[in-house]
DNA sequence: AAACATTTTTAGTCTTGGCTAAACATTAAG
DNA sequence: CTTAATGTTTAGCCAAGACTAAAAATGTTT
């Protein structure tokens, strides 16, 4: 498995928890910022390899294999995503791109040494499950605050986007994973949302509260 | 920089140590186990970027900018190594292939916070040197245990070969860093040596002398 | 100094993973 | 139900990094 191929199927393994029809080729060549036409020869290529269902005009679906190879890779990234924070004191919005690279490392022994060296963690920094050396994948039920009905008492679990400049939003407003936050009032015209967190008042727009994932108290 | 300029560069560097001349592309494309004509062209392209000062026919040279890149491809291979020795309990025959993969992971705050993690160690787990964050590495004087005297005392402190089957080897004669060594005689037929490690008396080969490296007591 | 042997480079080819432009399918409108 | 818009694939091209075979430079003998 080559590079290329390794982030191919991490990405349709991405895009299939949103669709659940075949991922289409533009689908793809918007998330790897690259041309439908690329994603076609790969997508050709991954078919051959037996990792993807392809059917022309139709999309892609991960094959059994190619399933598997995906949450070996998310496995590795959030991994090596804990030990960035954890062992060397990275913070949660820096971690990401170091983890692109450290995702492709060839060594199982490798991973799992490091996911016990960890505690065999269940989560990364950002709130995502971390699949276990099976495959085996927890899918915590969790709910975008934007959902969230006035004066509803909720944790924050997770992010759903993980860039740089909405994590060092987050920072600033003193938002983090195991915040309790009470949604006081949403406003109608921009649906923007006024908040309690830990204790404190926060406003924050819709764009904000529809990439933070919440659970119920 | 490419993974594969990155391991040209490193290869260059460590040929640089046993030849004070240019270094030929056949001797790299030895190493490498590719092709002298491969060699030439990846030569020059690294002399286009001014990584290598490079006269044809005349072998190659690593520029100063060359050299600090080597070392800190090297730094991060060491580091690696120890790494996964001293905190995931890998043994000293395994991760020589690892730290091969990880040596290419671009980030200087990784490789920083690593080197703090681990305690800024000098030495990785073959007695290697250790290039701090300005490239500067400390020339341990050391000899190889084939060019003792008889009766002399020395220290184990390197290997010259790092793999595997030596490795494995040396573990089955209980012969590792900081054992002291006695060359009790050497047989003229054969140079074999016959020593004693730790206590313990052993015969060695003259190549398994011709690749540790000792210190005088 | 010439002939031979060895080393090194050049010329031309291949594979991988991209791209653009053009052709073809599918979907949505009129 | 035909046309227009959009999405997708094909065809043809490119750069990186490898290779083989042939040419050229260098080194070694006689
Ligand atoms: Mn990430
Ligand atoms: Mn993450
Ligand atoms: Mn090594
Ligand atoms: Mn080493």
């Amino acid at each position: 498995m080559t590079y290329s191929e390794e982030n191919y199927l991490k990405v349709i393994y991405h895009l299939s928890h949103t669709a659940n029809k075949g991922i289409s080729t533009n689908a793809i060549a918007n998330v790897m910022e690259s041309k439908p036409s690329s994603v076609t020869d790969m997508v050709q290529k991954l078919a051959d390899k037996e990792l993807v269902e392809y059917v022309k005009y139709q999309g892609v679906t991960l094959t059994q294999k190619g399933m598997f190879m995906a949450l070996m890779i998310v496995r590795k990234h959030r991994l090596w995503e804990v030990f960035l924070v954890e062992k060397l004191d990275f913070s949660w919005d820096e971690v990401h791109d170091v983890a692109e690279q450290l995702e492709h490392i060839k060594s199982e022994k490798l991973t799992n040494k490091l996911d016990e060296f960890l505690g065999f963690p269940t989560e990364d920094p950002h709130g995502d499950p971390i699949p276990d050396k099976d495959g085996r994948i927890a899918s915590i039920d969790k709910k975008l605050l934007s959902e969230i009905g006035v004066s509803k008492k909720v944790i924050c679990v997770g992010v759903k986007d993980s860039s740089p400049p909405f994590l060092q939003y987050l920072d600033k407003q003193q938002i983090a994973l195991g915040s309790s936050i009470e949604v006081v009032a949403k406003e109608d015209f921009d649906h923007s949302l006024s908040l309690r967190v830990d204790g404190k008042n926060v406003t924050v727009s819709n764009k904000i509260a529809s990439n933070l994932f919440v659970k119920p108290v």
